[in-house]
DNA sequence: GACAACTAGTTAGCTGGCTAACTATAATGT
DNA sequence: ACATTATAGTTAGCCAGCTAACTAGTTGTC
């Protein structure tokens, strides 16, 4: 995601008289607020990122160490690891060769079957995973402190029913 | 943004036992509220983008033409337009080049100031925003109508409260 | 008036999303 | 056994974000 909204411009009184006039029924309170709800979202995203870039990760590449890591052996497959990562097997063919190149995974062929190859991480994938994730899970805690426990679920519940809601753009 | 989670992708018992014994300190609450929020965040965006697709438009082009018609006169500048839509220049430069391809936008070079340009809003323009927007705008109405008006506030104060609460990645 | 400093916009190269088209191999069906 | 179909992975080309380095022009200062 990436929003190109800035919540500081939210638009003024004058411009919003302008769309309301040329546009009719249009509900300044809805679109304010879904406006802002992807905003935040981006920028959720972006303080993450900007956290593991100090350990020399992104999204992407630090997800797939985190699924490898959750496989009994540390092993999987670009087309396994694209199904569970949500993401496109062309995507995932870009994500590992970066993890190669850093060393953090390595390629093994399979006899099996000569289209395929299995991912495993390497030493220096599972202690980057070491260096990262202990200073991960604290700052999670701290961050999601912000909202009082109780209303941790009204939130998710909400956020869910606007997802859902969403079928109205199909 | 772009969260590579999927929400079935939460990590069973097994899983969650094996990171909690090798990081201390795991609060899987806050960790898997985290990254449902994200990956909400995510979707929300998506559909965006596939209803502007529907229209032959991507949000990053669609909001250009919005900051666009909010001038007086449909005319602003590359480097204030990257600025209203907190994109940096070079990703504004992009962005102009498909709008002008396409015809949404013209170029008007500034006879006072021989660096810069004037950006305007064409008659194509403004009729692909007349042709969105009144698709836009019930639907987003459609969309918040998921969540009570009374929630919505607390919801938009919550998230704001997480957004600031980021604050610890830094 | 000349030089320094700043500003406007572009370009190159990176990240990471996508689809569509491609290669190679495997599995299936007749 | 061979032909078809399906699957694994890659590549090319698009979108959109970024930083850093660059050109060109403007401004400010001495």
């Amino acid at each position: 995601m990436s929003v190109m909204l800035q919540l500081k411009d939210l638009p003024d009184e004058k411009v919003l008289k302008k769309f309301a006039e040329r546009y009719d029924g249009v509900d300044t309170q809805s679109v304010s607020h879904f406006l802002s709800i992807l905003r935040i979202g981006t920028e959720l995203a972006e303080s993450l990122d900007r956290f593991l870039a100090t350990h020399g990760l992104l999204q992407g590449r630090w997800w797939v160490l985190i699924l490898l890591m959750r496989e009994d052996d540390q092993i999987s497959t670009p087309s396994e690891l694209a199904e569970k990562a949500g993401v496109s097997r062309a995507t995932m063919s870009g994500l590992i060769n970066g993890l190669l190149r850093d060393g953090l995974v390595a390629r093994k062929d399979d006899s099996q079957d000569r289209r395929s190859y299995s991912i495993i991480l390497t030493a220096a994938g599972q202690n980057k995973l070491d260096e990262v994730m202990p200073d991960y899970y604290p700052r999670i805690k701290k961050i999601m402190g912000a909202v009082p426990e109780q209303q941790r679920e009204d939130l998710l519940k909400q956020l869910i029913l606007l997802k859902e809601q969403c079928k109205v753009f199909d």
